[in-house]
DNA sequence: CTGAAAGCGCTTACAG
DNA sequence: CTGAAAGCGCTTACAG
């Protein structure tokens, strides 16, 4: 492998200029920058991010921790994460922690982040209090997505999950439903993180707000997946009389229910109306009405979070190279989370209930 | 931050003996080891995997190259990757290309993998001449998913997807459907790769086989997503007198179709008959008739047959695995492609056409 | 603006 | 089984 010595040799110079002309700083006459860059590309040179790295003290690598990839929201906020690093120069590390408490350990308690990443992008992740210790302890920059794993000093982004679901609700309520259920995550469940904890009060509240008695038989537990709105569906039915509609706390779950009402025999919004959170790629498809969250949004705006004080370039001088650091941090305390807008979007699951 | 000397020093041995023992080499006494973990333990010292991978000459990181970690196929290939790495102590580097060809560029081009990863997945990822050509100059094992990308050397794991297209064509077939129309990729989708020929194929081959002319009318290119299947499904109906089925090339087109199809106020399966590949999440929910890919399991038997060589883990027999013929060299060291199987899946999305 | 030299924190022959 | 020493390939004060 050709390495940062035969780039010296050909162009002339020192490894030192040949480094600092690779890296783009101010410091390199423009000739002997050109004269170093065509020796780079005539060699075919590429730093060796190991060597680059201990020396330099900065591994220009992130972590992003999900925990399943393959989950809509997660999978559209990597998306999104992965163009901005990638843009910056940026490497990314993936954890998907898939609900293996062994990962969780390995990736949140152990010091194995510290030496290999220079932040952290936290999305969704429950967080107990020796996790979030581990993870001040590693001193390194990082920003949670979505709320319930704040780490003391990381900036949050997310939505107002309280009123997203009061929305949802008030939807169904404007619709002419009183009874309405609610399916939700339960506290095992590590998808359901503590949104469903957010989702629940908006939706008591909005039944409060219009003098409704939230009805504990019409408030069902379970898994925020599909499988989990199956099933959380299938126990609301076996508990009597149906409601006239269902908010689910996310698409996912509303897709299970609306699988489990045809399975029942009921029609989808005739019988029940059934509303979700997120928008879905799918929503569409299947006429789901539900709350839209921008999910990118919050994944770009993460990463910009993140980078902006890191001081990183739009664009890596060279391919391959640790971006340069700029400013200094500042900021002491936790800044206020970030919150983005959500937005009730009305499709064909929802309808006023049949009279009687 | 703690050093290796630290744990040396603490534990009573020279830094050699410290990293041979908590690298677990057998050349360390019961001892030795216990005491260097100890004092490692004690000291909670992790490495620092900059100082490690330049010393030791390997990174332990394996690069994976999607198209678009959103996609069902994608997401559940990373995740079942992930897993595997992850317990083998691999970090995984995720580059989304997302149709960026700036990207696509500088991660396959340039050599900016060479000296950051130990080996790459690619993941149906076209590739054209100098793509390979750059890859091949890399000179680091890898591994693809899905035909088409092609790069000599590395072993493949995908489907037969001449066969796949063929069931689901000939399931059409048997149902009583003769006008049966085929919505696919176009050769400017990158993520239709050069997977849609081969289903074309399959869907061609069935069709001559019951003496069917292949019908240049009933054949629509366009995005392998759910748009892609709206547009394609309604320039079908344009075209004049409806199919009484579509077989479309994937589970999200297949969903772009269903949706194309209601909007036209045409029923499934009472009006047309729809069907895909993939069996995607969100298929049973839809009522999909599908031909289920085993995505989870590519992935997983890549992660497999990349790791073994590098000495990581044993490779257990693959359950359910096609058998690939052993020996059977493409000549230029390329290993023959092992296929995994695919199933007829069916719901409710295909039945007879109506009698007219 | 540029170079010589030290040092980043490990692993690996080599020797014993 | 263990240690002393060289070396992995860069970056960074420091000096000029």
């Amino acid at each position: 492998m050709t390495r940062i010595d035969d780039v010296a040799r050909l162009a002339g110079v020192s490894t030192a200029t040949v480094s600092r002309a690779l890296r783009g700083l101010p410091t390199v006459s423009a000739a002997t920058r050109r004269r170093v860059l065509a020796a780079a590309e005539q060699l075919q040179y590429a730093v060796s991010p190991s060597a680059s790295r201990l020396a330099g003290g900065r591994t220009g690598t992130v972590a992003v921790v999900v925990p399943r990839i393959t989950r809509w929201f997660f999978g559209t906020v990597v998306e999104a994460v992965e163009e901005l690093l990638q843009d910056s120069g940026y490497d990314l590390l993936l954890y998907n922690l898939g609900g293996r408490e062994r990962t969780r350990r390995r990736v949140l308690r152990t010091a194995s982040l510290h030496k290999r990443v220079d932040a952290i992008i936290l999305v969704a992740t429950p967080l107990r209090a020796a996790d979030v210790q581990a993870l001040t302890k590693l001193d390194l920059p990082g920003v949670t997505i979505s709320s319930g794993s704040e780490v003391p000093g990381w900036p949050c982004v997310r939505i107002d999950d309280v009123a997203a679901a009061r929305t949802a609700t008030r939807h169904l309520l404007d619709l002419g439903h009183t009874r309405i259920a609610h399916i939700s995550g339960d506290p095992d469940d590590e998808l359901a993180f503590t949104t469903h904890l957010d989702r629940r009060r908006g939706y008591q509240e909005a039944l409060r707000a219009a003098g409704l008695r939230p009805d504990p038989s019409l408030d069902v537990e379970s898994q925020f997946t599909i499988d989990g709105g199956t099933r959380a569906t299938a126990e609301l039915l076996a508990r009597g009389e149906p409601p006239t509609a269902i908010f689910a706390a996310c698409d996912e779950m509303a897709m299970g229910a609306i699988t489990a009402l045809r399975d029942a025999g009921l029609r989808v919004p005739d019988d029940v109306s059934v509303m979700g959170v997120d928008d879905h790629d799918l929503a569409g498809v299947l006429g789901l009405s539900t709350i839209a969250q921008p999910a990118a949004e919050q994944g770009l705006l993460a990463a910009r979070i993140l980078l902006d004080p890191l001081g990183v370039r739009a664009t890596e001088p060279y391919p391959g190279l640790v971006p340069a650091p700029r400013g200094a941090d500042t900021g002491d305390g936790t800044p206020p989370p970030v919150i983005l807008p959500t937005r009730l979007v009305v499709r064909e699951s929802t309808a006023p209930p049949r009279a009687h």
